[in-house]
DNA sequence: ATGTATGCAAAACATTTGCACCTGG
DNA sequence: CCAGGTGCAAATGTTTTGCATACAT
């Protein structure tokens, strides 16, 4: 039951963070803006206003329970955290993101952050490139 | 002379591009957003439009004079492109940016698009953390 | 001269906030 | 019951655009 999720994390078990949780989970694929989670739910006949679900969002963020990221689109979008952190490779032509995880690099930025005296905190990085369908296909 | 620069990029050497030019060389920190820019310029003493120097570092961006970076903030950041491509590591703090180059993390990035099929185009990779002086500091 | 650039004000967007009403525990 | 959550509309902050005027070549 996601009600404990939401509770574990300091928050009212809503029918609104209900619905947006069920939304994030089921995503595929998983990246979403709050305006696709925004018409998912109408889709599903549930009326949740715009300004809610950047505030659930948010708050979800801040619990833990979703990342936020800012692409290159403007617009930002969330996905849900399951399992372990990851990177992303963005197709710039049809927008696929595809996960990954390189050891390898994980390890040389936390030296570079001590070689800077940085306390790492976080990072972001994104790869742009285009997918294999995308660079076959002749326009 | 760096109109010689607008007109290889094929821009006309207009005033305004010339000073935005000219404030993004000097620039330091390297890292400014368009109302860093604009403000700089009324300094200056300088009268140009703050839509006039989004077109214009827009512009900048197409023709590879600069590069535009979406960090945290909020607001995006340019830099002029002087040497060779680099990443940022940034104070969460202090907003503070340094600059870095990592070939292993560079030649991992690429092993990883190939290995997803991806054709590689550009990346972007950030390290947010807390600068030696923000650390100390007991705030 | 003439095609481009610019300045200004207005528009467009994504996101946030104020406030009166509703709801979960 | 009541603190906290929600919807709506309005505000915000950044970036873009339309259009009449000004400028580089």
């Amino acid at each position: 039951m996601d009600s404990q999720e939401l509770k574990r994390a300091g928050l009212k078990a809503t029918l609104p963070r209900l619905r947006i949780l069920e939304i994030l989970e089921r995503a595929d694929p998983r990246h979403m803006t709050a305006e696709d989670v925004y018409k998912a739910l109408l889709d599903h006949g549930e009326d949740v206003g715009l300004a809610t679900i950047y505030r659930v969002l948010t708050q979800f963020e801040a619990a833990g329970l979703v990342s936020r990221h800012n692409f290159e689109s403007g617009q930002a979008v969330f996905e849900i955290n399951r399992g372990r952190h990851h990177d992303h490779i963005v197709c710039m032509q049809c927008g696929k993101v595809e996960e990954f995880v390189d050891e390898v690099i994980e390890q040389h930025q936390r030296d570079i952050a001590g070689r800077y005296g940085f306390e790492l905190i976080e990072h972001s990085l994104v790869l742009y490139g285009k997918c294999r369908q995308c660079a076959s296909r002749k326009n």
